[in-house]
DNA sequence: CTACTACTGAACCATATGGTTCAGTATGCC
DNA sequence: GGCATACTGAACCATATGGTTCAGTAGTAG
């Protein structure tokens, strides 16, 4: 809940940031994939490729798991989980400021009346 | 649905990746805010504070207007919307996919118990 | 009119990012 | 063993990012 110590979002949201890496994401979606079939589907060199795993991986959103010479990859679904909750914690809160500005504005059309009242 | 044409994900995500940013939306949810506001409170320059709203502004997760000599930010939390939508469709459709895989799994030790009373 | 305040724009700087090439290393297969 | 495959690491490059300073411009107030 507290959400000062945070570094993890920073980096979550970063690689998340990247169209290649949310077409990767998208794609471990439906299946397993090596290095090579996703530097082929995005006609990336594989170097390329490896850099947006490395950077998925550290944010927690792909995990890999090399056997024998083939790097695969999956995805990893539990940080999605804190980026959503941030943004949830923050719009709860700000809907609840929408309501109190509502709330506000009715009360200072009630006192203009009042005052218009006394006034006369 | 569709999200082949998803510029505004690139620069949304972009802008959520830094703290200073996301800081500066949690304040923007106690209350507006301005420039100099946002520059104290975050001990930066105002040129500083002035590139992050601009962010935030070209994300469309920032609204601001000029009266007088002082801009006043507030959150527009439309892009924010946009943002959860694109990581609920996706997460929907990897947690169907491992349903999916426990269903394979399942069959697969199945077929496999089959084979074993066959093969006696 | 003067002085202060609030912002803007240009220029600059260090570091990060997204990509490449090229030269390894390690595995799998005939 | 010998060759192809799959990845890794270093070096490099162009551009973007997060920040600064400094020199304006334009409202505000006395």
């Amino acid at each position: 809940m507290v959400q000062y110590a945070a570094p993890d979002l920073d980096a979550s949201f970063a690689a998340l940031a990247d169209r290649t890496r949310r077409g990767v994401l998208e794609q471990l979606g439906y299946a397993e994939l090596s290095i090579t079939d996703l530097a082929v589907q995005f006609q990336m060199t594989l170097t390329g490729m490896r850099k947006h795993i490395g950077v998925l991986e550290a944010a927690g959103l792909v995990v890999t798991r090399k056997v024998g010479r083939v790097r695969t990859c999956r995805i990893g679904t539990e940080r999605l989980d804190e980026v959503t909750a941030w943004i949830d914690t923050y719009r709860q809160r700000w809907d609840a400021r929408f309501d109190e500005l509502d709330k506000v504005v009715a009360a200072l059309e009630q006192k203009e009346q009042q005052d218009a009242r006394t006034r006369r």
